[in-house]
DNA sequence: CCGCGATGTATCGGACCGATACATCGCACG
DNA sequence: CGTGCGATGTATCGGTCCGATACATCGCGG
């Protein structure tokens, strides 16, 4: 997973291990707190023992115009490799139980933009396979076992059931999305026509996304 | 965490293994999927040798009446000790960072019944308030690095967001209802009155609670 | 000038998982 | 009647990831 995550992060622009944890964290703030350097560096290691990322030299192009004031310490820049590449469409495509899981289904969704329709589909399916699963369980625990539990564990049942409930209705929308028409928004609370609004205008000011 | 667990159950009833794992399923279904025998095992031999829990006879009070039958096997059943309670009662009180992460919470939340009112009410506020830093950081993400993001990201945070927002509303209730009146289930939907019913009348058929 | 918080790299022990192996039991199906 | 299969049951191994910790540099304010 982590691999993974790593690999697609550093197809956006090459980044030293701060960096990525942080934009790691930005990007998957949502499933996961914040990754442990004691996964990250390791990770990072093994993925340059394998080749699919190297370390870059630190200022590239402008060579000389910044190092006077700041010197640059021993900061790494990995960059991803072409087989990198290759390695990351591999890991991205290819579905197994741990795809469906709360962190793996986390880290595929957040590529989604990256990953072809074929495969959101299926994974969006597995997914609320297994959210439905663990629902039909909760259920049967709130109906069967009621008595043989105090109430703040029911309370957290619950509390779980609905979540579930929540999470495969937004599923269905991002399927039915999915499958007919392209976009990836959900239509918010009453909002019901068909047009889906792109995101930004070009912003004016700071572009720093991929480097050209 | 897991140790926490095993006592928390153990203090119920004496279990072996294999029903461990399925009564941790059954009580933590909301939280997470299933105890996995590599943890298990080695846990409970580390509880063993600390001399929180001991092993039990097979047959105990009835020896000669089922092993005919039967013919028990290896079955190992563990039991709490002394001061397998009191360790038990020393970590369900005392809170830290971890009590407060998702499965931590939710393993504590799963034993208040046999927490005080005051730790209740301390770690309540504690995942309140961590679940509400998560959810700012969520909305800054969605505030300010937007146009950064691909619109399935962004789909992905307001999904975590929402969740967020909703957890909190039920914690306050939960904290609410806590702290004046002692009731442990959140108002349904609706249902305002404050008598709250006993869960079961006795049921009639098969009572495979606790071994006699 | 000195401390302190942010930036930055790195390691170590431990918790937990997933796969796997193996043995027994009861029952359904041929 | 046997036989095979799914549930019950115990156990280990390698691998992933976390949390604590250590350490060094940078810029800033007191």
């Amino acid at each position: 997973m982590l691999e993974l995550a790593i690999l697609g992060l550093l197809q956006e622009s090459p980044m030293h291990g701060y960096e990525l944890r942080k934009e790691l964290a930005a990007k998957l703030g949502a499933i996961r707190a914040a990754i442990s350097y004691g996964s990250l560096y390791p990770t990072l290691r093994r993925l340059q023992a394998a080749g699919w990322i190297t370390e870059a030299a630190e200022s590239p192009a402008t060579t000389e115009e910044i190092p006077a004031l700041t010197s640059r310490r021993g900061r790494v820049v990995y960059k991803i490799t072409a087989e990198g590449k290759e390695r990351f469409a591999q890991l991205i495509a290819q579905t197994g139980p741990e795809t469906y899981d709360d962190t793996g289904f986390g880290v595929h969704f957040a590529f989604f933009a990256r990953t072809d329709q074929a495969t959101r589909l299926r994974i969006l399916e597995g997914r609320r396979r297994k959210i439905e699963e663990r629902r039909e369980g909760l259920r049967d625990v709130l109906a069967r076992a009621a008595e043989r539990l105090d109430a703040y564990t029911l309370e957290l049942q619950r509390h779980g059931l609905d979540a579930c409930e929540r999470e495969v209705r937004w599923l269905e929308e991002l399927i039915a999305n999915e499958r007919s028409g392209r976009a990836p928004t959900v239509p918010r609370t009453g909002t019901a026509g068909g047009r889906r609004e792109e995101i930004s205008p070009p912003p004016p000011g700071e572009s720093r996304k991929e480097r050209p």
